[in-house]
DNA sequence: CTGTATCCCCCGCGATACTG
DNA sequence: CAGTATCGCGGGGGATACAG
């Protein structure tokens, strides 16, 4: 196995680099975590507006991804000292960027959606 | 609940699409199918190729991804007729289409992977 | 080689209850 | 209102075996 030479990145830095990758995209390749960001958009949300916002998520799955997201750096979470508790989420420039690619799959369900249908009968006779 | 008038596309038109875009949704938002068609690319690959190349896949979520991926009318899977079987692989234009956007999603993982990492460190800590 | 079927275990996830 | 913790079950998914 090759060594680092300081300063220079080697195969070993971009192994590590490529396993980060790929966690990451586990991370975010998941239909809760992408249909979290797409919701939040451009807006400020509180806690109780995504959980009406998102369709059918459970409290548990919203809290656990909106840390996912916040601990990889897509969104960034305000709270208010205030009573009762009122806690904001926003993206961050790379949420928003992340959005980008995440609309292009919407459109893309739009625009094929006949296809898929037609597919779909096709496949189930 | 508005009924249909024949011809003109309804609410009831416009709410089955939305469940059946929700529905396709669900299914290619998910690690597997989104690796699986990242790995075809423009290839024409053989199942023990995706085997190989998808990372940490196993065998019943290979052909349960690849059968759900054909059924939506994303791959196309052809059967050669020989022994032992050769089973090929390939993207439809729907599903060339779909990796385009996913494409979006690899560049943007390499494109933030530092502000990712620096991020992660802030929270763990 | 590819695909289906069976078993079985683990843990994802929902439900619920409790804090601040 | 927002978040954490706990429990319990159901099914996702791995391992294995077998067929074509």
């Amino acid at each position: 196995m090759a060594k680092s030479y300081a300063g220079s990145p080697d195969a070993a830095d971009l192994s590590r680099a490529d396993s980060l990758a790929r966690e990451v995209f586990s991370d975010i390749a998941n239909k809760w975590a992408l249909l979290i960001i797409e919701t939040i958009g451009e807006d400020t949300l509180r806690f109780s507006a995504l959980r009406d916002g998102v369709e059918g998520i459970s409290h548990k799955m919203l809290t656990q991804n909106l840390r996912m997201l916040e601990r990889n750096g897509l969104i960034v979470r305000t709270v208010h000292p205030v009573v009762p508790p009122r806690v904001e989420y926003t993206l961050t420039e790379a949420g928003r960027a992340l959005r980008v690619t995440i609309d292009g799959m919407c459109t893309w369900t739009r625009q094929y959606l006949a296809h898929i249908e037609s597919a779909r009968r096709r496949f189930d006779s």
